[in-house]
RNA sequence: CGGGAUGUAGCGCAGGGGUAGCGCGCCUGCUUUGGGAGCAGGAUGUCGCAGGUUCAAAUCCUGUCAUCCCGACCA
């Protein structure tokens, strides 16, 4: 392509809507356009960029025997109902986007598939003979996210490419998810990107196992956590660890203390001279089900942790039951106001002890009459601790579960994990920390749907049993956004070969010397003819201009023909590296071909 | 949804009751031609929108919309 035909302005500053590094540089160099908020047109480079790299997903996935399909944005509301969850994506903090046909019907825009190739499985699989089966589709996600940012990152409109496996029991998923598991690391490699793959959260996706891809780039919306010897990475979201050991109480006796002014742990523990990990923290949260219940939850964990809130919205997931509900639609700190909706006197804030009285809570339609009291292992580990009174100013010390408080029956892990832990597998790891972007997510879905949706086949003996599912999907769109966050300098973007949307630019210095723009001409054809993507920089534009755009946009390798003509050769230099050669001008071609194949295959071999 | 910020030329920004500005970009001409050129000339605005105050509003007031950041939240 002739950069004087293309559609090619490059902007010298940085626009205003941007932060971070890869936004601003996309939008510089012209591969993408705001079009509203969280909403990104994907100019020419782009989509070359988007393209190479689904054929790169499209090879790895059709290699496991997965079939490409396209399955439909525009989905009946119906269907959602059918799985459950078209109130927790349409209500609260719902992320599709629903809307009312001209019939009034409803529809909601696809914010993923499971449920519409469960009803295509529903329809199609009859028997364990078609089975496995895995389908994947490459298409425009819609999700009202509730802050799209950082341009691709998060965007309410985005390309993912989501892949659905049906196997006939849950050994055969296991098979499933490893190819995948397999197959991305494949895509991820030979994109060119450093990652890392760590134990997920299953979200509202739901089901059982779970993996994310991360790019590790600082600008990362996620925190991973891992060990050095590569046993171990978790999503801090998800993260296990040891615990630091528990100092042991100084406080041998049940006593109540007066203690002015210790709302806060780092507080309490100054002003008792004693350790937080001898306190029992009792932290007050009020989640929201689907059926409109509410419930205030009283989380006891030891005072130097936190409350991982991730587990806690899971484990009040698996509670849902016990409320009525089946799904949590809202979690949350109680707000003064929220406290006011329900308190029947005011709370002894920072003073809560494990058996805070269920008085507290006016009885009311939709509010559970008694707190839900979990506790952490961490807090059920402590004796002779220090909590609270239930009355302002005042904590008990050297009490003990089952003496003065009675230990819950929820005991349940909800700590958050945090870097310097050490490793379950082996406690002389420590749990490092890394940044990172999350750019494929595989999940073991069993049969969640299929059960939801009446998705069944005949086995073997004759028995119509649902089908265990498992469903995967890569942010197309966010991946090659996390690419360029990997790999940038103060010039603009480094796009690893395999993915830039030129191998190669040639760079006319002067166009009004004949010399140099013939010379450009032929090795310009002659890299088209051995199907080496190429720039023509023919402007009318001085040398400088054409060197700081080749590097802005990123071309991994630029040819000038310049002054270097005379002996008979071309400066080629390497974007990444820097590096520049003179290579004679027939030369030029065939080491090109050689550089670019390298560099593209070595990436493709990996287990 | 809470907190913060910003809306003025294509982009980045200044101005702050009385003529609409700067830099870059764009157009024309000449010169220049290996790291975002120089000179000369030129075009481009509903100052986000709607009300209000005023002799007079880009500027003050009220409302509203949009965008960005932080948080909550989020496959």
């Amino acid at each position: 392509m002739r950069l004087s035909q293309m559609l090619f302005a490059t902007l010298r500053e940085d626009p205003a809507e941007a932060e971070i590094p890869s936004h601003k540089l996309l939008v510089r160099a012209g591969y993408i356009r705001r079009v509203g908020s969280g909403v990104y047109a994907y100019l020419p480079f782009l989509w070359r960029v988007l393209q190479k790299i689904s054929q790169i997903v499209r090879e790895e996935m059709n290699a496991t025997g997965a079939q490409e399909c396209l399955l439909t944005q525009l989905q009946p509301s119906e269907l959602w109902k059918e799985s459950g969850r078209w109130e927790t994506y349409t209500k609260a903090e719902g992320i599709m986007f629903a809307l009312t046909d001209r019939q009034g019907r409803e529809l909601g825009l696809g914010p993923t598939h499971e449920e519409v190739i469960t009803l295509i499985a529903r329809d199609m699989i009859r028997s364990y003979r078609q089975l496995p089966l895995n389908l994947y589709q490459i298409q425009t996600k819609f999700r009202d996210e509730i802050r799209p940012r950082f341009g691709l990152m998060r965007g309410r409109e985005f390309i993912m490419k989501d892949a659905y496996s049906f196997d006939a029991d849950e050994a055969g998923m296991k098979v499933s998810y490893q190819k995948m598991n397999r197959a991305y690391h494949n895509i991820l490699h030979r994109c060119g990107l450093a990652f890392r793959a760590v134990d997920a959260d299953s979200g509202a996706i739901g089901g059982s196992g779970s993996q994310e891809f991360m790019v590790l780039a600082d600008a990362g919306e996620d925190e991973v956590l891992y060990t050095a010897d590569g046993k171990y990475a978790a999503n801090v979201e998800k993260a296990i660890s040891l615990p630091p050991d528990a100092v042991p109480s100084p406080f041998k006796a049940y006593k109540k203390l007066d203690t002015p002014n210790t709302p806060t742990i780092a507080s309490l523990a100054d002003f008792l001279q004693c350790s937080p990990t001898q306190i029992v923290k009792n932290v007050l949260y009020q989640v929201t089900y689907d059926n409109g219940m509410n419930v205030l939850v009283l989380v006891s964990i030891r005072g130097d942790q936190d409350v991982n809130e991730v587990k806690l919205q899971n484990e009040l997931g698996r509670l849902a039951g016990e409320y009525g509900g089946s799904a949590v639609i809202g979690l949350k700190v109680p707000s003064e106001e929220d406290q006011q909706q329900w308190a029947t006197k005011p709370l002894p804030l920072g003073y809560i002890a494990p058996n805070l009285s269920d008085d507290y809570i006016q009885p009311a339609k939709n509010l559970a009459a008694q707190f839900l009291r979990l506790i952490d292992p961490t807090a059920v580990e402590l004796e002779n601790f220090v909590t609270g009174s239930n009355e302002s100013g005042y904590h008990v010390v050297g009490a003990n579960w089952g003496q003065e408080f009675p230990l819950s029956k929820h005991q349940v892990d909800l700590r958050k994990s945090v870097a310097g832990d050490r490793s379950i597998h082996d406690p002389s790891q420590t749990l490092q920390t890394a940044r990172g972007i999350e750019i494929g997510h595989i999940f073991q879905l069993g049969t969640k749907y299929s059960k939801a949706m009446g998705a069944t086949y005949t086995n073997e003996q004759g028995e119509e049993v649902p089908l265990v599912m498992g469903c995967y999907g890569i942010g197309v769109s966010r991946l090659a956004q996390a690419a360029v966050e990997q790999s940038y300098d103060k010039d603009g973007i480094i796009w690893p070969v395999a993915i830039a949307p030129y191998h190669a630019i040639v760079v006319i210095p002067n166009i009004n010397d004949n010399k140099q723009v013939s010379a450009a001409e032929v090795i310009y054809s002659e890299l088209n003819r051995v199907g080496i993507e190429a720039l023509l920089d023919d402007r009318n534009e001085r040398a400088g201009v054409k060197f700081k755009d080749a590097d802005l946009v990123g071309i991994p390798y630029r040819i000038v023909t310049g002054r270097s003509l005379q002996e008979g050769k071309v400066e080629v230099v390497n974007r990444a590296t820097r590096e520049s050669q003179e290579i004679s001008v027939h030369e030029v071609v065939p080491t090109l071909r050689r550089w670019i194949d390298e560099a593209i295959t070595a990436k493709t071999d990996v287990a």
